[in-house]
DNA sequence: TCAAAAGTGTTCTCCATACACCCATGG
DNA sequence: CCATGGGTGTATGGAGAACACTTTTGA
């Protein structure tokens, strides 16, 4: 201990991408941040690591504090400690991303932090360097979608394969084939088809799916290659 | 400021995985901690987060430090925050990890330290978590390695096919067909073929060849698949 | 019966794999 | 002239891209 308390000590805190799905586009929870510096700007949902948790606990438990959600889908981005990143103090930020299901979370907590799901194609400017989190955690996402099925944290329990696409358009920017989009998920053999259809989009109606249970992080082959 | 002052502060540690390449095997340099807790077990290369400097710069501080080289590859592994990580004190670590040549490193400075390059085939119980952190850059250098050639980090400014495979196979741990590496690896078009040869290895001699000029960190190709 | 979306099938091309074969050289 | 690695060529299979085609249904 001699020996560590020559070294400084810093604030340490976790802010959370939180992004869902909803209406064929990517959103992300934000809000106007309700104190200076940089008051009432965009900014990402975070906290300060306390003395009793590991960050990865700080990020749930901001995750639950603001979406009402536990057992969520969470992970490591990235560091970010410019010692001026935060005009006021030196704080090193420790950057984590989020996948729910925007039609599970709590509306209320969201209403009581002030916090917005916004498109993240038509993102206002946001404090600090919250803009390249944000980033980091795309490309994360991106390879994620890309050798796991990221339909059953995204979506509802039962999607259709055309939501499923829609979803990986939204995720990749990018176009799929739909018939090559359909032979390639379902050769995964992750997906049970159900025998009731959404019949809101066509005449004809599209079958639900839903993944299998005891599908773990699934296997090695790729779904898309970017 | 104020608003901040109510949170804890905690010190912040850079661990570096710091690899090599030599005799057909990847190498991570150690030392025997020299100060309590833990002292005398092997240890990653680390330290503090001082108050002037990113977690990146103090990174690139004990890279060189302990090997002499600046200007190396040197990339965020990712954050290990458990609150009882290190028994003496709270410290977040943020690891890194770095691909050096061994043949350019400074063998000084490495005895100065203490320092030991040790197969990672063959490797001692480390402390703390430092073989997750291992573990975790291990797989950041395949994906890495998949997408982009690590020889101009790894090996030395001239180096042969078979060379080049051979680290392949020792960061996948995995053969390749010496035909179709070579193959795949030229037709990236990234390497420039030297008019000298390796004769050590063989009577005929294996042509020399170095990553051209100007490549940046290259095309979306992939190399491995796995 | 027709429009519109859901779902299937077919072809072509590319690329990874496996493996046979040729080349250069020193002893 | 032959053993030893270095290096090239070829056949095959599987996967993705493009796209034509069939199915289902309500109006």
């Amino acid at each position: 201990m001699e020996l560590y308390k020559i070294h400084p000590q810093h604030y340490v805190a976790v802010d959370c991408v939180i992004l869902g799905y909803q209406d064929e586009e990517i959103k992300l929870l934000l809000y106007p941040r309700s104190f200076e510096p940089y008051k009432g700007n965009w900014s990402l949902l975070g906290g300060f690591v306390q003395d009793n948790e590991s960050a990865d606990e700080a990020a749930a438990r901001i995750l639950k504090q603001t979406t009402g959600l536990e057992q969520i889908f969470l992970e490591q981005v990235a560091s970010f400690s410019e010692p001026n990143r935060d005009p006021e103090a030196r704080v090193i930020s420790l950057a984590y991303y989020a996948l729910i299901r925007i039609d599970l979370h709590d509306e209320e907590k969201v209403k009581e932090n002030g916090a917005y799901w916004i498109p993240i194609r038509k993102l206002p400017n946001l404090i600090f360097d919250h803009q390249e989190m944000l980033g980091k955690a795309l490309v994360k996402l991106q390879q994620r979608a890309g050798y796991s099925l990221c339909g059953s944290e995204l979506l509802p329990e039962m999607f259709t394969l055309i939501q499923l696409r829609k979803l990986y358009e939204a995720i990749f920017q990018h176009e799929f084939d739909p018939g090559n989009f359909r032979k390639k998920i379902l050769s995964l053999g992750v997906l049970e088809k159900l025998s009731e259809k959404d019949v809101s989009e066509s005449r004809k109606g599209a079958f639900y799916y839903k993944v299998k249970a005891n599908i773990g992080d699934m296997d090695v082959n790729r779904i898309a290659k970017f």
